[in-house]
DNA sequence: GTGGTCTAGACCACC
DNA sequence: GTGGTCTAGACCACA
């Protein structure tokens, strides 16, 4: 698996595992694999992935069964889209907007490729 | 000056200068301020200051003349523009397509806004 | 571990890097040492061997593996020899060619030592 | 006049002032350029012009008048062409064929263009 | 006055 | 443990 130098590797690996979930690839209260295998099969030290797990966990995307492993929560779907409509509409879409301006960028050119 | 806190505030600085020069506030082979004099006028350590001047005199955006101090290149908004729309059609634009559509957001609803 | 005073610290610890992968006393995707250890070893500050280790990233002759240390990159020998070759040609050379003829000194006496 | 980017300015004006005198392009006796003459001719700060005259004068390649201006010396030839050989043959040449070996140049090439 | 280098020591995020 | 950033303060060469 390949990382984006600018961000911290656990944050993209648990936005990875959201966007799975979205696809649909992933669903709703399957198990997902273990913090060493995921490790292992991605190249990355076992206590990265398990940040990421805690993360999804704090955001009640995944939880944790003791013993036996981490589980797509129920309602993970309308979290992940609730939240990141959120973010993109608030701050990635005015933030977007901003810098097509600045930088000359002519908007219809834009919406052809959207 | 206030920074944001998720990101160095050397490169902040540095792309404040870039903006400055963009937006046509500080011209080609004008005189920036002394790493000093910059420091102490928003409150950041000269040193700090300096590490911005080393990353826009590596990036070509501006040059030293010895003992004198810094000044903006000819070719300083050439090299800005160009640089950022180069990252924002290979980059950013790409990501917020992805997003876009992973979230469901329909193309036509941003359009109206760009 | 001495050092020539008329040199910044920094580029003569890149330097000797750079000519300890070129012997091939350390080889590509080999790990070198911390910035803490390194700067142990030698009796430097930190943060002088990081401004090294910075410069050769920047060169593309190292790569940082994040939280775990920096590498020698695969290509590492080729672009410092390429590097190197380049100078010496085009700018060593011809100074030093200019200086035996300004010196009226015998250009055959020179050969015989090469 | 166009400037070395890693020696200091003040050497290099001297060092071009040697030239000139080896050359016979400026004769023993002659007088040399005021250092605030000279140092509009070329761009540069009259304190930096003067700094090369005070090495020069040290070296005994120049001499002084008060009132009146800066003298080729009349040994000056032989002072520079003595120390500069002396420097040539004992630093400058071994440095260069240390140099040619590690990069793997080979001599006979060098000799061809000698 | 200018930048450039270096040290010492701190704090933080990340792996 | 790793690097990365920042501060404070020093010293120096250069213009």
């Amino acid at each position: 698996m390949e990382f984006n130098e600018n961000k911290p590797i656990y944050l993209q690996i648990s936005e990875t595992i959201s966007e799975r979930i979205l696809s649909g690839e992933v669903k709703p209260e399957d198990r997902i694999p273990s913090v060493r295998e995921y490790g292992a099969s991605i190249g990355v030290n076992p206590n990265t992935v398990m940040r990421s797990y805690e993360k999804l966990t704090a955001d009640g995307i995944i939880y944790n069964k003791r013993g036996i492993g981490y589980f797509v929560a129920s309602g993970a779907r309308e979290i992940i889209l609730e939240g990141s409509r959120r973010r993109f509409m608030e701050e990635e879409l005015p933030a977007f907007i901003r810098r097509m301006h600045l930088l000359g960028i002519d908007p219809s050119e834009i919406c052809k490729q959207l």
